[in-house]
DNA sequence: TTGCTCCTCACGTCACGTGAGGTGGC
DNA sequence: TTGCTCCTCACGTCACGTGAGGTGGC
């Protein structure tokens, strides 16, 4: 008969850890002591005490474990094990996917050598209801880009006043469906739950959820490739890959201080 | 001004997590209405809550990320992140050691087809006082090593006696120096803190505290050889490599019922 | 008698999730 | 007025580690 600290010693384990596993049934001692309270065990216990931590070293919960130790139902525990190998996959996973983030912030770090006043993150786009204009340029940059926007903006608003509808934050997205530099500008603004009567050049679309790298970018749209740069850098460096259409959210426009206007990029991304 | 739904879905974070980081000081939200405590946030504050939701995500604790936030200072940053890239490949260095270790335990499933009475765990050996005394057998198996003991045994024990220690424990140890079949046989008491007189045939010996794979073998000498086996397939299958002498420990010995006797077999490991 | 071991509470860990119970705003 | 959102507690999570305060055994 081993008193508590011997067994404990005998099993690698705390005498706090088998007063625990006492408390929780899952291993109880041979005798107890009705005086003192002190507990004894046995050598043969210490098969039981091999199990029991055998499993809590794969990653069992004590509750699982107490299910396996009593039952004898081998595809029971072949069961549990089958799942935990698939569950600790799944995290070995996980923890290279984190490992690639955080190079990648370490090179975003190397390449600016300042903080990262804008952080990249990644995360899942709400659903957006969206009513919105299209129209067409020659290409990227705010050269192209802002003509469109102040040919279509002005008009859609003025649509959605007239239907008295809200508009809520503005949201664009962008398609270049041939490889030539033409690209599609989508602008609109979120409607809630209104909603919009049909109009040839406005469509009502719903925004897929989807998970995008972010990033929010402070300043006015000409510097806004600077931080698109920075976001696309991020994601190669990560491991993901692009995967659609980038989203731009005007969370908030100064027209007499552009500098403090503030932009959340999105870039889709898979993998 | 946002109110906290709206910032939290903004964030993809809930508005628990905001009152949490309010409370703990990393994102006080621009304005808290004095009469209704109503929380309410800007736009600008997005680029916070999305540099604490990045490094939350690397798995960072908030109090690292509290110090982050307010310092600006970037060789702190950096070399946060560069632990932290060390932690996780020892994560992933872990959870993938415990795969192998779930396999080793699966396929030992598959061989027994039965309840693992004997569960293989990995453990460090604790430190032994060891009264020893050392023979030579033409092999492994019962049949060679039996002789041994009973030849070496009587003698330590009249010996101990002799000396006035008391044996606790019997534990014994193997080495093969050449590649023939001859193999020293190393049989001992763990004599705890006692000194013992020195005698030629009689050495004390510290066994190293090493990392072992160990197994319960409940039965006579004769049987030993299976619990043997399954032990070295386990250490096999689950990508460790044996490495050194392994050692047997007596637990309880039962002339009366050999099938009852329990020795703990260890093989040391590494990697 | 002095250490050493044992006993039973009971709090702390970490980043929130989840109610309970109540109030403000359109 | 009815939902919806917000508020502040406060408990629960998981497997123990770590005292506090006291007692038993050689």
């Amino acid at each position: 008969m081993l008193n508590i600290g011997e067994f404990a010693r005998l099993g690698c384990v705390s005498p706090r850890m088998l007063r625990h596993y006492d408390e929780l049934g899952l291993l109880k001692p041979a005798r107890v002591d009705p005086h003192t309270g002190y507990r004894g065990y046995e050598f043969s216990q210490l098969a039981r005490l091999h199990t029991l931590v055998a499993l809590r070293d794969l990653g069992l919960g004590l509750d699982q474990i107490g299910a396996l130790l009593d039952d004898t139902d081998v595809e029971q525990l072949r069961g549990m094990l089958r799942l935990r190998h698939a569950q600790i996959e799944q995290t070995v996973a996980d923890e290279q996917a984190r490992l690639k983030r955080v190079e990648a912030h370490l090179r975003a770090l190397e390449r600016t050598n300042a903080m990262p006043a804008q952080t990249v993150v990644v995360k899942q786009t709400q659903p957006v209801h969206l009513a919105e204009m299209t129209g067409e340029s020659p290409g990227f940059g705010n050269e192209n880009i802002g003509p469109v926007f102040e040919r279509l903006v002005p008009s859609l608003l003025a649509f959605l006043e007239a239907v008295a509808v809200t508009p809520r934050m503005m949201i664009a997205y962008y398609d270049w469906p041939d490889e030539d530099d033409a690209v599609n500008v989508h602008v609109g603004f979120d409607i809630g739950d209104a909603h919009v009567p049909s109009r040839d050049d406005v469509r009502v679309s719903d925004l897929p959820v989807i998970e995008v790298a972010s990033v929010v970018h402070r300043g006015d749209m000409e510097s806004i490739g600077a931080s698109y740069e920075g976001l696309v850098r991020w994601i190669e460096d990560s491991g993901y890959r692009l995967a659609g259409r980038s989203r731009e959210l005007y969370l908030e426009w100064h027209d007499d201080d552009p500098d403090a206007s503030l932009t959340e990029l999105q870039m889709p991304i898979s993998r």
